[in-house]
DNA sequence: GGTTCAAATCGGTCATACCATTCTTCCTGT
DNA sequence: ACAGGAAGAATGGTATGACCGATTTGAACC
């Protein structure tokens, strides 16, 4: 959480090719791909840093702007800009993909689908580079959902702790991202079927059966067993959004229609 | 394209939760999910809309850059800002991944990784629901391919269409943005290792078969042939770059061409 | 009717001031 | 001497106002 050496910052070139801001954004970006900039560094004031690029600081905040909307930067009043700490596996903000979906008309199928597809890809992988102690993970998450048969809540959480701990078992950490990326979006959606579906001891069995096929070492009985799980898990959510139970979160209207469905 | 009805913008709620600009976010985002921005769609100039939202205009251009920064939204300069208009498939901007990658380090070879298990996906989808239009483009691309040997600048560009047209006929645009993402990012490194290429007949073939598993509608040979490709391709390019270990030269960011390839 | 040019429009940048939150430091009281 | 708290400094967030440059638009002119 060290402050940097200030001298690595230098003034923006005066005959540059787009806006202002545009080659603040260029130069912090490529502070961080020359490893100038490390997660958790803490960039200047922003009054300083103004002066050291010689602009103004509105310009510099629109480029750190830019830069904390994609979860690079974070800006904390009193605190200082931090270039972001990676505490967890890396994760990529899941508005954009959810304004993309709004905007295009997604429908859920091809959601469900391509979640469906990368979890199939790190449940592959999960079964050729698994450890021990990641299976030992897995296993206890399995036994976790045994045990919240009736706790749909806690059911869940055991849930999600399985399908992350699985693809941190792939060891493909851009899939991770990808695959949180697509899950977060689908799990208001999964709070709901889950919480009022009947048969938590089948979605139990099928997580098991993912896990007995990592352990195996079997990459192909992984993603088949994983990829049973995602249609049932789809199918189970299609038949309660068909119910009349309309607790999607929107309302108005529009239409909407045809599959569609508020991310 | 179209100017708004101006009333549909309400005032910014002054007990509100977050920071002011991020309510700004907030809005827009929602009228985003609620169908009241459109692509195409034209914003007020940001004179009024600050008027019409209750806030000064560095904070309304605050949210209006964070979401051009995930490219939501585009501003030209004289002219107004805009809601991104879908020409192409949709695309997510890449330099969100260029950049976290370049934080923590991902290498080359999960990167190829990711981009395999995606193709192999896409490439599954399309044997089953690939149109005879599409096919027939695939046909092109890969004639192109093999008309283009000893023109490996064709050749890439061929082979570049090829992917795009097998993404499209997966008709999964979620899947299909995450691989151009991935393929995004990529790109550069096919450029020097294509241009040195001593065997793109052998890649022509490959094309070939991949193309022919999805014409008999064959998922798994053409996740297998797909698969092989990009196999063959990494090959390739780590026997070139063994001595760079570094990767990820700085594009010039930014979404822009509906294409999701810069040509 | 087509072309050209000037005015209006609109985003980009800058300067400045003040507010809200957070951090630091020093003082106070035990 | 030490712990707690309060005052001040540091820092990002917001607001106001102005000017510039690019774009668009429309009217005048050919």
């Amino acid at each position: 959480m060290t402050d940097l050496n200030p001298d690595i910052f230098k003034h923006i070139d005066p005959e540059r090719r787009g806006t202002t801001s545009e080659e603040v954004i260029a130069q912090l970006r490529e502070m961080i791909h020359r490893g100038d900039l490390r997660p958790g560094d803490r960039l200047p004031p922003e009054r300083d840093l103004a002066k050291m690029l010689g602009v103004s600081r509105p310009t510099l905040r629109a480029g750190i702007r830019s830069l904390a909307a994609v979860g690079v930067l974070q800006s904390r009043q009193g605190a200082g800009t931090f270039v972001v700490k990676a505490d967890g596996p890396p994760s990529l903000d899941s508005s954009p993909l959810r304004l993309m979906a709004s905007l295009h008309g997604f429908t859920s199928a091809e959601m469900f689908e391509a979640r469906q597809a990368l979890e199939m890809a790190v449940a592959g992988l999960a079964a050729e580079r698994a450890t021990g102690d990641q299976m030992a993970t897995m296993a206890e998450e399995v036994a976790g959902m045994f045990a919240s048969l009736d706790d749909p809540e806690q059911f869940l959480v055991h849930d999600v702790r399985f399908h992350q701990t699985v693809a941190a078992a792939s060891g493909n950490r851009i899939l991770t991202s990808l695959m949180n990326m697509v899950a977060t979006i689908l799990f208001d959606t999964r709070i709901k079927t889950v919480k009022r579906a009947t048969d938590l001891r089948e979605s139990a069995e099928m997580h098991r059966h993912v896990y007995r096929a990592i352990r195996e070492h079997d990459p192909e009985a992984a993603r088949l067993a994983m990829s049973a799980h995602l249609s049932k898990a789809q199918m189970a959510w299609e038949a309660e959004a068909d119910a009349p139970e309309g607790l999607l979160p929107e309302g108005n209207g529009s239409n909407g229609n045809g599959a569609g469905f508020s991310l």
